[in-house]
DNA sequence: GAACCGTGGTT
DNA sequence: TAACCAAGGTT
């Protein structure tokens, strides 16, 4: 009889180790605050793109406070083209919540991580795991992919049933809460790195011996897709269109300048309109607009 | 649950 | 090259 195959915890730690990429926010010297700054701004966003700004970020706002203290405008500009700026605003308002409620501290509870703006299912769990190494189950699209092939034996993850999918990472962990926080730092990169969603390298899986997909056969993925999401001609580009104006220019800019970004005038008009809703821009009394809100101190 | 919210690299 | 994709959250 051949000898048992260990379970995915045995095969995934050891590779993590050995092969896991230095990432600045993995460091030792990382703060909670510091691991809470990457996971916003990996939100949809890829690492590459990342680095550089959190890098900035941390070294000009260390502690919640000091980002709380910050205009949003100068917030805005350090989000530089993330994307999705409106996590920028949802960070600087956590910042705010958690310098003037929780003693300028992360919280590591779950629950109390989840009350605060920008901060979901994921993100929650991924600072109480990647920063306090509590055991958690931290699901996203990575852990996901890797749960489907690697335990279901599908070429990718479904639709979310969030419920289930907590259950399913839950049902992985290992006991010891800082083994468990690392093994599921270990999946992420396992999805990240090797079993991607395009061209798995499973040549290089660590758990390939223990991979239900691999064990099927690797059969493709059978089972519903999302629509593909569009983004040219949405309000989203147009947005983006504007704030880029905002973001660059060195003073406030004249409505003129913004009525060059895109020919349709209702669609523009409307856009700046919920950029102003959403406090991504401000319109100053004069007319012109801004990023963000500028302080009223001075005088 | 579906739609919406940016940006840029990869295939 | 048009799609696809990237550590999601909110409404």
């Amino acid at each position: 009889m051949a000898p048992p195959v260990p379970p995915l915890t045995d095969l995934v730690l050891p590779w993590f180790d050995a092969q896991a990429r230095d990432l600045p926010w993995r460091r030792a010297e990382t703060t909670p605050w510091g691991v809470m700054v990457s996971e916003f701004m990996l939100q949809q966003t890829p690492v590459a793109r990342v680095e550089p700004v959190w890098t900035r970020w941390m070294a000009e706002w260390p502690l919640p406070s000091s980002l709380a203290a910050a205009p949003r405008a100068e917030v805005l500009r350090a989000w530089g083209k993330l994307g999705y700026p409106r996590r920028a605003l949802r960070l600087h308002e956590a910042a705010r919540v958690i310098a003037t409620e929780h003693d300028d501290v992360v919280p590591s509870d779950v629950d109390v991580l989840e009350s605060l703006p920008g901060v979901g299912s994921y993100t929650a769990r991924a600072v109480a795991a990647f920063a306090y190494r509590r055991r958690c189950p931290v699901v996203d699209t990575n852990v996901r992919r890797v749960v489907a092939r690697a335990v279901h034996g599908r070429g990718d993850a479904g639709p979310v049933r969030a419920r289930a999918d907590l259950a399913d990472v839950e049902a992985l962990l290992p006991a010891d809460e800082a083994t468990a926080a690392r093994l599921s730092a270990a999946l992420m990169e396992l999805g990240a790195v090797v079993c991607t969603a395009r061209n798995p390298r499973c040549e290089l899986c660590p758990a390939r011996r223990t991979c239900a997909w691999q064990a099927a056969g690797r059969p493709a993925y059978t089972g519903p897709r999302r629509p593909p999401q569009g983004y040219a001609g949405t309000d989203r580009q147009v947005r983006g269109k504007l704030l880029d104006v905002l973001r660059e220019a060195p003073a406030p800019v004249e409505k003129v300048v913004l009525d060059a970004v895109w020919s349709n005038a209702a669609q523009r008009d409307r856009c700046l309109d919920s950029l102003l809703v959403d406090g991504l821009a401000e319109q100053l009394a004069d007319g012109r607009f801004s990023l963000g809100c500028t302080p009223v101190s001075g005088e």
